[in-house]
DNA sequence: GGCATACTGGAATAGTTGTTCCAAATTTAC
DNA sequence: GTAAATTTGGAACAACTATTCCAGTATGCC
């Protein structure tokens, strides 16, 4: 659901999601269970996708690099489009719902490491190409890419500027080599 | 206010201020006037000292590169000191705040260009010196490390590993040449 | 046509919310 | 000791909150 995304869990009511969704309440909550259910189905819907998404990218992509460029210019892209500013679900509920639930950070930490397996890869095969020339190890590369990604869907919330945000990313991928 | 740095503005109620502060309602009332311009307040003043914190790191480190692994070093710290992990108060206030009101927005936008502004500056330094050899423009390193900063304050609140924490800032900060 | 299922708008529950008011108590200044 | 200022705990206000209940309506199936 876009208004989770957009206003986050806690000042996003019942009542702006039944308005939101043209649906009745008590269809909701049999549908869903509750508020906190209805998030987290929203949520993991948006985790499965978006993992899909990059895993598709890194996958069609054969140039490493490339492909993390085009990953990193989509996220420009979406950030200059997004009128509402509301930015990555993943990095607003990690802000948001931690601390303040367990589960949620556990949630998260999965999710993480999901990620993180992914960007590791992905660099580790442009190593493996000889097209990725750095001395630093895949981990090494994979992580600070994937902290900058984060970074980047943070700042960009703020200061949409395309130009900005390319010349950050291309310093970031300048450590490839 | 660490309720609000803690658990963000939407949840944190009047109630909850009132029984951390320890003092009567009322009395915050009359004090500050109402839960956003007491949210304001610890804002500003955490932008502030924040803010001052950097700017003497940064005139205290004559190494702009010693000073650049400090910043990073102190955020892994805090990260793993922070039992709570609350990670960024600004982090946290841009993820929260951003759609939602203008007026914070603002605010961040006016802080985010002076704290990369500090960035920026201090990479100059560093190339002025002939410590930094990248060939990149100090803006271009400065929004990157800027960036890169934020990034780490939101992975840091889903995993405290300080070694995989210190792997992405020497990776980050080796881009500096 | 009858029955089961699903959805609806309204009402209700119990509690919380931000904010204001008030008489009483405490503190401060002289 | 006294007056003024400040703070206090409780109460109140109006609205909102998540959630449940209900009689009526619509839909689908046999």
């Amino acid at each position: 659901m876009e208004l989770f995304w957009e206003k986050g869990f806690h000042a996003t009511s019942m009542q702006d999601l039944v308005s939101h969704l043209g649906i009745n309440r008590a269809s909701l909550y049999d549908t869903y269970g509750g508020k906190e259910a209805l998030f987290d189905k929203a949520f993991a819907y948006y985790k499965k996708t978006s993992g899909a998404w990059l895993e598709e990218l890194f996958q069609g992509e054969a140039s490493v690099k490339q492909g993390f460029q085009k990953l990193f210019e989509t996220a420009i892209q979406e950030a200059v489009s997004d009128n509402c500013r509301k930015g990555c679900f993943v990095v607003n509920t990690t802000t948001e719902m931690v601390p303040g639930s367990d589960k949620m950070q556990h949630s998260l930490m999965v999710h993480k490491a999901q990620i993180e397996k992914l960007f590791v890869g992905y660099v580790q095969k442009g190593l493996n190409s000889g097209e990725i020339t750095s001395s630093k190890s895949a981990e090494e590369l994979g992580l600070m890419l994937y902290t900058l990604y984060n970074g980047i869907r943070v700042v960009s919330k703020v200061d949409v500027n395309p130009k900005k945000l390319q010349m950050v990313v291309d310093a970031g991928l300048s450590i490839l080599g």
